[in-house]
DNA sequence: CAAATAACAATAGTATTACTATCTTTTTTA
DNA sequence: TAAAAAAGATAGTAATACTATTGTTATTTG
């Protein structure tokens, strides 16, 4: 099975859909490729555009800048990382299983090979773990918000948020612990990676991150 | 009392020490503020220069680029944070209530008033919640780590880090753990002023923030 | 099928950024 | 008080982050 899946988009995002030509999935896809390539400040549309045989001007005409193309492709991440999380749980009954599901599905990277999507998920992936807060880590978070930019990472969110609520009904901070599992989620493992005397896993060891991250959910939500 | 603190920072982190001199205190004061002011992507040097009156040029003597004058007031930061920590801890014996003062001085924001040092506690609280991860996400964290930039949150960390074992010895991951609480206590609060459907504390209560951290750390630690 | 229209390429241009270089003046220190 | 160091003044460059214009090529629609 080969499954392509797609969101809708809010159109504050962009311009022009990027999704509606073949220069705009190019637009969309390289540039995420070479923002992790080479890092969100050093990324140009002027780089990008060489790259994919185009101008400056046709991306401006899609983006009005890098920081909304960056929000642009976390929005789609989110999406799709809430839509996997909704696909894992199901089925599931008990609201333990469906947390330790969702923080393996978190912390474990997805693999590489054979992507013919319109936006890789191990690139996403990489995004999210290097520049994701850099979405909205700025002057315009409460504008970007106003207009729903975030949307898709507060239904993610609140997607886990209910979930710790089945499993304790009676507990008070549901959404903390679901914003701090989903950032830790992404920034222990940028730790492990770069600066592991932050963590207690120097080597690649995914397994100590979800210990790690279960038995802070499971304690904290103990009856 | 007036208490005036003083780090030894480390000397990759400018050409010339900005200490030493009227100018450079100014390029570090003033820079922590217009940062703050305009975020670190709209801030620039020559900015700075006209705000101090003083030129680009100079600025460059004292700071590489704008990238490492964020990284030497981060790191004044997380000296200033350990200092505190192991002051506000002096002469506690039970390591319960070391840790339960810790996340309270992380949280709760410092006072404004009369701040005649070089560097101000309540700007460098507020760059910490605003730029803050900006200082280790780029492609230079390795680079930068290897030249001991981040030590002084390494150091914070494992101080923290050291009095959760002393409150259980046993348990396995008192890294990732002080690093989370550390991380946490900067961007919930980020969260709960800019995008407060992430957290359980729509207006400025810090005592839900310190409730939550709180139990996350006693209830995961629990023997 | 022709005409309209939208999309894109090509090109040019501007203000600002992120620097480097040089020379002069001022301040510090020996 | 002379030498050295720091700062100021000024200039310049390559790159960035855009905007605007015009011509060309697809695509849509009547």
């Amino acid at each position: 099975m080969q499954l392509n899946v797609r969101f809708k988009m809010n159109d504050k995002l962009y311009l022009k859909n990027p999704e509606d030509s073949a220069v705009g999935r190019q637009i969309v896809s390289e540039g995420l490729k070479m923002i992790n390539k080479l890092g969100f400040e050093v990324f140009t549309f002027k780089k990008l555009a060489t790259e994919i045989h185009t101008t400056e001007a046709t991306i401006y005409r899609y983006f009005e800048n890098k920081h909304r193309l960056l929000v642009y492709l976390m929005t789609w991440y989110w999406s799709y990382l809430e839509y996997k999380v909704v696909f894992s749980i199901n089925n599931l009954s008990s609201a333990e299983i469906k947390l330790k599901t969702i923080i393996k599905l978190l912390v474990v990277e997805p693999a590489h090979t054979q992507e013919d999507q319109f936006i890789s998920e191990w690139e996403a992936y990489q995004l999210m773990k290097w520049e994701g807060s850099k979405a909205y880590l700025t002057r315009n978070v409460t504008k970007d918000n106003k207009n729903r930019l975030f949307k898709p990472y507060k239904d993610l969110c609140s997607r886990i948020s209910s979930i710790i609520k089945e499993y304790n009904p009676k507990y008070k901070f549901p959404n903390f612990l679901a914003s701090t599992v989903l950032e830790m989620s992404h920034s222990q493992k940028f730790f492990m990676e770069n600066l592991p005397a932050l963590t207690d896993s120097p080597e690649k060891n995914d397994d100590k991150l979800i210990t790690f991250l279960q038995d802070l959910i499971f304690h904290t939500l103990k009856k």
